[in-house]
This record gives C-alpha cells, sequence and structure tokens, in this order.
DNA sequence: AGGCAGGCCGCAATCGTTTGCGATCCGAGG
DNA sequence: CCTCGGATCGCAAACGATTGCGGCCTGCCT
C-alpha cells in the first residue's frame, strides 16, 4: 500500500520538483525562475518553491548553459598569480563576480604569447562571456584580434594603443607626481627612473609622467637618467639599477617603475656594499604586501588594488549586460606611504 | 549557379562538420575521439578531420559536459590567495591539472565555515569533479560529509582527525626539527614556539615535532614557552609573541609556526624596541617569497610549495580516475634556509 | 447567451554532443 | 549458393534545462 519511494542516487532534476509539485517541468522551471514567475499562479509557484526546497534541487548550470547559451563565466588572463600584485586584483574581481552569479577562470601566461594565444583559446573554448586581460601591451595583435571577433574585455592596469576598450587602472601621472615630489621635498635634484618596459602602457606614462614631474619642479630632464627595464621584475630592476651606477652621472635617488623593480635594487646594494637611503633613496609603486618589513621599508605609491579589481569586475558586468555601450574606462588615485628608504638629500650632491 | 555560401555566424557545429565530411554527425563524433577512433574507416576518418580543421571546429564543452556527466573542473578551496603561500601551490596545481585537459575554480573562504559551505556548495552546482581542499581543520564537519557523499578529494597542508583522505603535506616533524637543530647549534637552550591555532593539522604537528625536537637535544621542555596564536597571522604572533614576553620566561630565540606568525614578532620588535637576531633569534616556516628582503632576512624553513601543489594535482587526478584506489598521502622533505634572524646565544642567558 | 480577453499551463522543439543499437555491405568459409 | 561475422556507419534517444506557441478555462462585458 505504501507508495514505493524509489531513491534516486543522482542529483534531483527539474523533473522530479515538477513532478512532487504536480506541474509540468515548463511550468516548474518559469516559477523557479524569478523573471518568469508572474507567468505562473502565486499557488502554484509557491507549491514548485516548496517541492523544490525539499528535495533539494539546485538547477543543473551545464543543461541551463546549453539551452541559453550563458555559462556565466569569465577569463581572468594575468601574467603569474605568483606576483603580489595580483591576488588582491583578483579578490577583488571575484567579489564582485559572484553576487552577480559568475566566475572567473584564471589563466597565467607567464608573458609568453604562444601560452597567452593558448590559454585565452582554452578559455574561449569553455565559452566565457568575456575576458578580464591583465597582459596587455601597447600593441596586442591577439587582443585587436579578439575585439574584432567582439569579445567582450576589459584591461587592468594598461592600455592598447589605437584600441577603445574599457580599462582600469591607477592614475599613474598622479602617482609618480606625489613621488617625485616627495623626493624634491625632501631636498633631491637628481632623480634617476628605472622605468618598466617601454611595450607596457604603465611603462610609458609612469616614464612621461616622471619627466613631467622633473619639469614641473624646475629640475632639468637628464635622459641619462632614466633606463629602462625589460621586465617589472627585481632582476631587471638589479640590472637596471647597475647600469645607472655604471652610467657615471651622479643621482641621490631613484623612482623605480614599481615595488618589484625597487626590490631589485636592494639586491645591488648589498651587491655593491652601498647602504639605502643613505647612498640613495628609493620610492617604489604599486604597495607590495610586507613591504613595511623590509630592509629599509620601502616607501612607495600605493594603488588600491583590491578596488581596481572590482571596478574590472564592474565593467566587465557592464559591457556583457549592455555589449554597445561606450567604453568607459576609470582611473583610481594613489597615494604616497612614506618608509624609511627615502630620506633628505645629502648635502654633499656628488654623492653616487 | 555557384553553391550559396551561407555564413553561421556562430561556431561551428559538430553537424557542420559531418555535413563537410559527407558522413553523420555520430560518425564525425567517433572519428573525432580518439578512443573511438577505430570504430570508423580510416579514410572517413581522416575526411572528418580534416573538414574540422577546415572550419576550426572546437568540440562544446557544455554540451558535452551534459551528455557525459564530465565536467573536466575541479574545485580549489583555500582560506585567501593573498596569502603568499598559496599562489605557488596554485601554479603547481594548475600545471598539472591543465595538461590532463582540468582546469580548476578558486574559491576564497578567509577561514569562515559559513563563507566555506556555501563556496563548496557553489563549486559543487558547476559539478566539479572533484576538491583540492587547503581549509581543512582537524574536526570538519563539512569535509566528514562530503566524504560520505562520495566527493573526491585531496587535502593539501593539512588532515582532517579520523578520515582516510589522500593529502599532501610538508614533513612538519622534519623541518622543525631542522629548525631545531640549528638553533641549539647556535648555543640557544631557552627555546620559545609561537605554535599555530591548534585546531589545525599542521598546527598540532608542528608543536609536536617541536616538543620532541627539545628532548632528543636534552633540552627541558617548558610548556610555558609554548603559545598558541589564534590564525596563522601576523596579528596572531604577534600577539602570542607579547604573551610570551609578558610571561616571564626567558628565552633567547622562538620558532614560529610559520613566517607569518614570525614576522608579526618583528612587529613587537619594533614595538618594544627590542633588535633581532641580537635579542631573540627567530625562524619561521614555508620561506614565503621576499624574506631575503626582510629586515632581517629571515631565517626559516623551506617546503617545495609548487611540488605541493603539483602532488595535489596529479592525486585528485588519480582518486578521479581511480575512484576506489587506497587514499595515498605524500610527505615532501622541507630544508632550512639559513638568514640573519638568528645569531648564537649570548652567553648571558637571562636576556629577555 | 455569446464572445472575447487574459491568465495559466502543457506540448514539444531546441541547445550540441555522445552512444546503444541495428542496418547494411562485404568477403570468407562451408 | 547460402550463411555468418566483422567492419562501417546511420538512427534516434538521451543529457537537463528553457521557451515559443497554442489550448483551455474562467470571468466579464455586451
Amino acid at each position: 500500500m505504501a507508495s514505493p519511494k524509489i531513491v534516486r542516487m543522482t542529483a534531483p532534476r527539474l523533473r522530479d520538483v515538477a513532478q512532487l509539485a504536480g506541474v509540468h517541468p515548463a511550468t516548474a522551471s518559469r516559477a523557479l525562475n524569478p523573471q518568469t514567475r508572474q507567468q505562473v499562479n502565486a499557488d502554484t509557484a509557491r507549491r514548485v518553491l516548496r517541492a523544490a526546497e525539499s528535495i533539494g534541487y539546485q538547477p543543473n548550470p551545464i543543461a541551463r548553459s546549453l539551452k541559453t547559451a550563458r555559462t556565466g563565466t569569465v577569463g581572468l588572463v594575468i601574467p603569474d598569480l605568483t606576483n603580489p600584485l595580483f591576488p588582491p586584483i583578483v579578490r577583488g574581481i571575484e567579489d564582485v563576480l559572484t553576487p552577480a552569479g559568475y566566475n572567473a577562470w584564471i589563466v597565467n601566461t607567464d608573458n609568453d604569447p604562444q601560452r597567452e594565444e593558448a590559454q585565452v583559446e582554452a578559455l574561449r573554448s569553455r565559452q566565457v562571456e568575456g575576458l578580464i586581460v591583465a597582459t596587455a601591451r601597447r600593441t596586442h595583435p591577439l587582443l585587436a584580434r579578439l575585439h574584432r571577433q567582439g569579445v567582450k574585455m576589459v584591461l587592468v592596469n594598461r592600455r592598447v594603443d589605437g584600441l577603445e576598450l574599457p580599462s582600469v587602472t591607477a592614475d599613474d601621472d598622479a602617482g609618480i607626481g606625489l613621488a617625485v615630489a616627495h623626493l624634491v621635498g625632501l631636498g633631491h635634484t637628481r632623480i634617476a627612473h628605472l622605468a618598466g618596459p617601454q611595450h607596457t602602457s604603465t611603462g610609458v606614462s609612469r616614464a612621461r609622467a616622471f619627466r613631467h614631474a622633473l619639469i614641473d619642479h624646475g629640475l632639468p630632464d637628464d635622459p641619462a637618467l632614466t633606463v629602462e627595464c625589460g621586465y617589472w621584475s627585481e632582476s631587471e630592476g638589479a640590472r637596471g639599477l647597475r647600469r645607472l651606477l655604471d652610467g657615471g652621472r651622479a643621482f641621490t635617488a631613484v623612482v623605480a617603475g614599481n615595488d618589484l623593480i625597487a626590490l631589485g635594487c636592494y639586491d645591488v646594494f648589498a651587491e655593491r656594499g652601498m647602504t639605502c637611503p643613505d647612498d640613495v633613496s628609493v620610492v617604489g609603486f604599486n604597495e607590495m604586501p610586507y613591504l613595511d618589513k623590509m630592509r629599509p621599508p620601502l616607501t612607495t605609491v600605493a594603488i588600491p588594488h583590491y578596488e581596481i579589481g572590482a571596478e574590472a569586475g564592474r565593467l566587465l558586468l557592464d559591457t556583457i549586460d549592455e555589449p554597445d555601450r561606450y567604453p568607459r574606462s576609470v582611473l583610481l588615485a594613489p597615494s604616497l606611504v612614506v618608509r624609511a628608504s627615502t630620506t633628505p638629500a645629502p648635502c654633499d650632491a656628488a654623492s653616487r
């Protein structure tokens, strides 16, 4: 007499909910979806909801995606998760994506165009709805092609020449301005710049900002005092500083393209028996973690990583929702955090 | 006369390949899949391959997943990507998962069980085939439940009591042994331990290893010289060291449960005008990045993060492929890297 | 009373693959 | 010549959801 209770070991399906509520799967679907719920009788809807609840129904996103051609996933293309710059950005991104029902696939390119191409291909084959790209070079054929193909993207920390893409970046001009102002305030007049790679938009914009800042303070812009680093890395920073020191031009301070480049300087100081900030002051860029515990604690310009990520997430959601909205870019204000790697310039200007 | 060339703007489907090759989609499917290719004539297979190639066919993973109930995705549950311990592990994991055709969803729990539950639920609803979990506490109802439900998992850096789960961890005993041996080698006899949370398996195993190491070296095991930190964090490390200092017991060295706890000590030294290593030596655990640039550079026991991740990936693939294989765990050997935070003990043993 | 407008809900197609099953064809063996 | 087995391949039913379309019923208006 007891109705035989067949137990399904697999997850409950819409069909099960419908059956339990005594309606057609189509009706159950409409009842479950807030968008279409008003197409079904309130009572019925309630019944369906209760039924779904009671058996712990979770819609199968695979099936849903197949039908709707929407996956609720985006791709996140970064050079290297191991670079401490990125984790906070990633968290910012995820914290705005998650509430919107989206998730992010993270891929690392190691700055290898080959690898980048493959990874992006993998993302596309997984049907991501958009891309957040942190690996942009100023000229970037892959991104140009993707853009032509209508792939939705937003750039973070980078721009690409001649492409109207939404992007979120720190205000490099303002940041470098803060750094330089701080140094001249301390009496430095011969300031060097360890520039980031000039094939990245931030590399050139910070270098340009550096020149402008010098001029604004009435200082000469000596081209011999800025050298380019091939990567945003410690080893390249070290190489750059060595070139600078061996160049024979005197200087009492350096503003580094980013924190890693600045940290590379520390290695050279150790190598050559110099001390920072007594021999030369250093200011970094980015405010990566644990700088306060370095030797010496690095003064740097802080940018709001988490917010950058969050803004990027929002921008991407926007461009997914309204594809033909005019690309809007956001610029975030940096701030200077002064620590012990900068000190007043020695009176003897010939220090080197 | 020219055959009208209808262009599909959407991605090519299996059906298109089949049509181009003049076969049924089923045949095309079999030809494309190496597993089933021998079921179709070699010539036909070649034709299908060529056709697929020519129109750039990429199988739709959504549809495939729906049919095969396999998604090629796994979940990666970590407390906080921002903790520098995890990025290298993540890279290790991805580098073995990717070649196997798998991808990982990363979720952060912030050590919040609530959030953890929600995140894991989200992962499961996305139909992940397995979980790599780095947030395990020794007693962990959620994991126990998942295990009962047959969810495939591997633990990283943790074990959970009474659950036979594959795991990959560093050899805590050996690591702590190295640290203590190093310190007694420097003449330290009163050594303190800032233990990690005792609700984590590593927290207790390192604490136990510490006691054993003391005994092995013929030193007294003074319970007052080990205090527990509530989290694996700087602030908890600082709190711990303050308790230790205020406890009145003399000591000349501390082995910290991990690097962050050790760095927390640095803050207290600054607070109290003490200097490391002159007043007290510190050794950390994990070898997080940039320790060499700290003040002072931190002596620590290095564990192979990347390898831990890679092993975890391999273990998970194994348990997915052969679900009822006996759970196997791997233990990775640590090594000591000596820097400037440790120095010979002062002759005056009453330093404090 | 008849007609019409909604409200509500079911039917069935569809998304793009995979796969069990059966049909066809061929050559070989009896 | 008949049969049988193997090699190929097509048919169609899945997988689990969404959704356009149309049918039914109710209630209201004229």
